[in-house]
DNA sequence: CTGCGCCTTCCCATCGTTGGAAGGTCAAGC
DNA sequence: GCTTGACCTTCCAACGATGGGAAGGCGCAG
């Protein structure tokens, strides 16, 4: 398989995949005598475990955790769930952000007209002095942890 | 003020109001003989404006559109409106992103041991050949839109 | 005048990804 | 055998927003 038909098969560009060899997330391919990079089916597989822990939001570092432990049949099981887990614990802290930006802002919206007159709520608050929309607050609504949750 | 006096008074770090003079984002300050910017109240405003924005997860290119509008006295509020809700919606896609990778982990998290063993079904499943955890189907569960629920 | 803290510009790095340019290779069709 | 087009190679640059640091100038207090 050439760099061209893998990307095929698992959905990283080319691009990617060299990018991918040269900073030593994958092994370097073999090459033909005319230096194009050949493929087998265990990078094919390699490749696919990174495609599918890139589908989940982790970073190319962890990733390169994950295939270490991957590799490696003595591993506990326990890394690799801590390693999800934390993940998990920062993808919710990140929804949690967007979630108070989108709250704001739709709180902001609610307020504006929306129509050809010029006075909008949204900038106002945004030039004022004040600080901007301060949530009100809800019961001790407390958010359970991954690690809670799962084991 | 200095740069520095403002920067402490808007939480941009100088560094990022230089380069927000230099992009355009912000018009370029007066100087004294010597060189150094100097600030008025105006500039603060703005640069408070610019913060708000920042923090509500605006790119630079959104708040350059929303500062335009800002110092138009006679734009519709409408617009306004449909750069926030435009805005809304991207947070809430990403959200929904975020939420699926962040079930399928916590799915495959929940059959893994976690303990000195080594196997792991977080791992076998990153690298086998079937797609990763396709989530359960729930009822119709649709979506409300920024727009439907605002308006 | 010295020293310290601020300011200036300039370049580099991050992270993951894409784009393009310039050139070599391969296989099919004539 | 030669042309053509699709592929491959490397190298360089850019994105967006931010931080780090170097080298040198400025301002003010002691």
């Amino acid at each position: 398989m050439n760099i061209g038909d893998i990307a095929k098969a698992t959905g990283i560009s080319a691009k990617m995949i060299r990018y991918y060899e040269e900073t030593g997330l994958i092994r370097p391919a073999t090459r033909t005598l005319s230096g194009y990079r050949v493929y087998s089916d265990n990078d094919l597989q390699t490749l696919r475990f990174v495609r599918r822990a890139r589908d989940l939001g982790f970073t190319v570092k962890q990733i390169d955790d994950l295939l270490t432990l991957w590799r490696d049949r003595t591993r506990a099981s326990a890394s690799v769930k801590e390693i999800a887990l934390g993940h998990v614990a920062a993808l919710e802290k990140k929804m949690q952000e967007l979630k108070e930006m989108s709250d704001t802002l739709l709180h902001l919206a609610s307020h504006c007209h929306g129509d050809t007159r010029p006075d909008c709520p949204i900038l106002t608050t945004l030039g004022s002095t004040e600080a901007v929309a301060p949530l009100p607050r809800t019961r001790d609504r407390r958010k359970t942890r991954a690690f809670d949750r799962v084991r």
